[in-house]
Formats: structure tokens, sequence, C-alpha cells
DNA sequence: GTCCGTGCAAAAGCTTTGCAGCCTT
DNA sequence: AAGGCTGCAAAGCTTTTGCACGGAC
């Protein structure tokens, strides 16, 4: 949660996998999607050390937390700021390989009292995939 | 949550009071806030029916519910597309009456195979009360 | 040896839901 | 009278945490 905090991580196999995962998936995996996939090789891995690891990785900056409208958090390990599309059918989610608007953040600084360090955009829509059909 | 299927509301006290509250205030609040603010009218109200009262709302659409990086949800009957500054200090969330960027959609459409109807876009910063501080 | 990482289970926090009775239409 | 609305409490779901043991350094 901390970022100032200074600790000594130690290596973990579960740690790494989990990081390995994130980094080779682009579909911004659920926590227990992550505990799914990685209990086939290490059966005895408890939800609460992904959890662990996954608050560890952010701290780290290996790794992000984003939130949508569901009621559970996605990850993704792509750091870079970058925009993400949504869809509205099936849920999936893609980044958006679109250059990032800093001028937005001048603007809205320019607008009100506030000094924007920062913006959020995420796009809602229909896939490829889901017009098909 | 189904906005097509048709049903019939009544008049409800508690429902009318939620839709006031949420109107006279800028500060989306929480259902728990809510909550705790008309309880002091109806002292025998119960969280659950604020609950089931914004989804109806929702349903209505005449309120919106907003997720933010926080474990909790936030409303706001503010149904007018618009833009959330976020301020990291105080959390403080506020409006931002900008124009809406419509051609950021088209512009994702072009860009991906999406095609894009809407979207979000949150600001980060520091507000003027916190910048003083 | 130190102290971080882990499994297990319990707890926490927010939201939803089942039920029986009340109220609106 | 029909069926939405309500309080209460229990359940649900995702995430966090306490504890004791095992493992990395």
């Amino acid at each position: 949660m901390c970022k100032t905090e200074q600790k000594k991580f130690r290596q973990s196999k579960h740690r790494d996998r989990i990081l390995e995962l994130l980094r080779s998936t682009d579909t911004h995996p659920t926590a227990d999607w992550l505990y799914e996939q990685i209990k086939k090789e290490f059966p005895q891995l408890s939800l609460g050390t992904v959890y662990r690891n996954l608050t560890v990785l952010i701290d780290m900056g290996l790794v992000k937390k984003i939130h949508f409208g569901s009621t559970f958090d996605r990850f993704e390990a792509n750091t870079e700021p970058h925009y993400h599309l949504i869809c509205e059918l099936c849920g999936k989610i893609l980044d958006f390989e679109m250059p990032i608007y800093h001028d937005l953040n001048t603007q809205a600084t320019q607008l009100t009292g506030f000094t924007v360090h920062h913006h959020k955009l995420e796009f809602f829509g229909v896939c490829e995939d889901c017009k098909i059909k």
C-alpha cells in the first residue's frame, strides 16, 4: 500500500508465477482466476497468498489494480499509462494503444482549482466479436 | 438492473427522500451516508431499503452508481454525462463541468475494431483546499 | 537466526436477499 | 385484492488478517 516504506522482499515461487502469468495474458485477470491457474501447479496454494502477493507486486510497481463496474478487482502487469476498451456485451477488456492526451490534464487544471496530475479514460462499446453475433 | 423490464413503481416516502437528498448534495454519497441521514427522520429505516431504493432509482434512470478505487459504491443524481475530479489527498469528488469530448469516441472507434458508444473520464489531482494545507 | 512467505480458517466490509407483514393503488 | 415496499436478519461475495509453521537469506 505504501510505496515509501522500504521492505526487503524475498524470492517466492508463487509471486514469480503470478507476475509471469499476468505478463503473459492480456485478459486483466481477477485474483480468483490467477488462483485457479496456479493451483494447477501448486495444489496447496491458498487464495490469501494470491492476494498478499498481488499487494506486494503493486507495492513494487510491477502490477496495477484496475476497478470496473464489477464487484471484484482485476489486475494487469502493463504498468505503462494506457486507456482501456470495455465491451458492453461480453465484458472483455482490451488495452488501447492510443497516445495519452496529456493536454487533458492541462485543460482540467486551467478550468478548475485542481492541480491535475493524471487521468483515467475508459471507452465502452461493442467489440468485433460481439458485432458479428 | 434491467431497464427493459417494465415494473409499476408505487410511491414511497423513503425513495422520495433518497432522491431528494441525492439531488441536494454534490458529495456523491455512499449508501451508508444516505442511510445515516434519513434514519434521523425515519428511525426504523433499514440499510437494505436504501440499497433496494437506489437500485429502483437507477432502473428509473434518475440516479447513477459510480465506482472509484474505494471498496464501496457512490451514487449521484446528476444523470447528465460529465467528468469527475478526484482529490488524491482528501478523496473529495467533484463534478467537472467541462464539455464532453465526443470525438474521443470517434477516434477510438477508428483506431480499433470496437464501436465505441461512450467513455468515462476521471481526473486525479489535488484540490484547492488541500493545496493550502 | 531472522523475519518474510504460506496455508488455513476466521473475520471484515459492503451489498443482496428471504420472509412475513404493511401500505399503495 | 394484488403486488410493490419495508424491517429484520441472514447470507453472499470479494478481500483481508491472525496464527503458527516453513523457507529464504
